[in-house]
DNA sequence: TTAATAATGATAACGATTACTGTAATTAGA
DNA sequence: TCTAATTACAGTAATCGTTATCATTATTAA
């Protein structure tokens, strides 16, 4: 086991995911990040962001296209993609619907569930304004 | 608009994916494939599962660990993903479950929820026993 | 049977991510 | 506070999954 040692690029790669609402890719964090450390490297986004998701200070999204990405929030929470505009935005469950359905699934299920993440779809309130 | 043309690989790939229970990655399904088109390129491979995923007859589930895979059961059903062993399955959830996940969704968020697609996170039955 | 065109195999190109390497920053101990 | 040990860095090459290109082959409608 390794000791984690400070840096001042991990602390702002920290920080800005927990300041933004959005969902950054790696390559979103690294622009950010880039207007304080004008030659950090993408391999060290990439690193801290790693990171930072093994040690539970923020989470990976997988979508169906293309990159993953981050979030600062690691409190159990859903996400909705706009089929439309792409846009990935968090979408507020409560704790006991969540606890629900993890309680519903385990019934037909013969192994051990400890969490779960909803990716919802459909269209975000911009788009449907729009048409 | 281009017209659908047989094609006995992409036949081929199909059945695969509607038979098999795995849920196959496009190397998993390329490997598969082969016995019966020694010289079938993966591209092809790719291009189909893309083709099936568009026509609504496979669905593509993103992981956050490596490729995406891909499924043949095309009605709404959600999958479980074991942390030890990384074996993706089906998990049973009936459509009533479904509808009311969705329906809770809705209730705090701006937009139109179309349909959701759940990973469940834990440890399958087979790592269990292991352990 | 033929002509039109979609699908193929082979391979190159691509984008996202990881690995490597020599240098710089952090930290624990004298 | 200085030094030695070690982690993190920037830069870059390498890897992996996936897509694009293209000349050839298979399918299909007339």
């Amino acid at each position: 086991m390794t000791t984690l040692k400070y840096s001042r690029q991990r602390e702002s790669i920290k920080h800005f995911l927990m300041t933004t609402k959005e969902h950054p890719t790696a390559d979103e964090v690294y622009m950010h990040v880039k207007k304080d450390f004008p030659n950090i490297s993408l391999g060290t986004v990439y690193r801290n962001l790693n990171l930072l998701t093994d040690i539970g200070e923020a989470v990976k999204i997988s979508t169906p296209d293309g990159g993953d990405r981050f979030d600062g929030r690691t409190e159990p929470h859903n996400h909705f993609l706009c089929t439309r505009c792409g846009r990935l935005l968090d979408l507020e469950l409560d704790m006991k619907s969540i606890e629900e359905v993890n309680r519903l699934a385990a019934e037909n299920f013969d192994g051990l569930i400890e969490s779960s993440s909803t990716l919802f779809y459909g269209e975000c309130s911009d788009c449907i304004k729009k048409s």
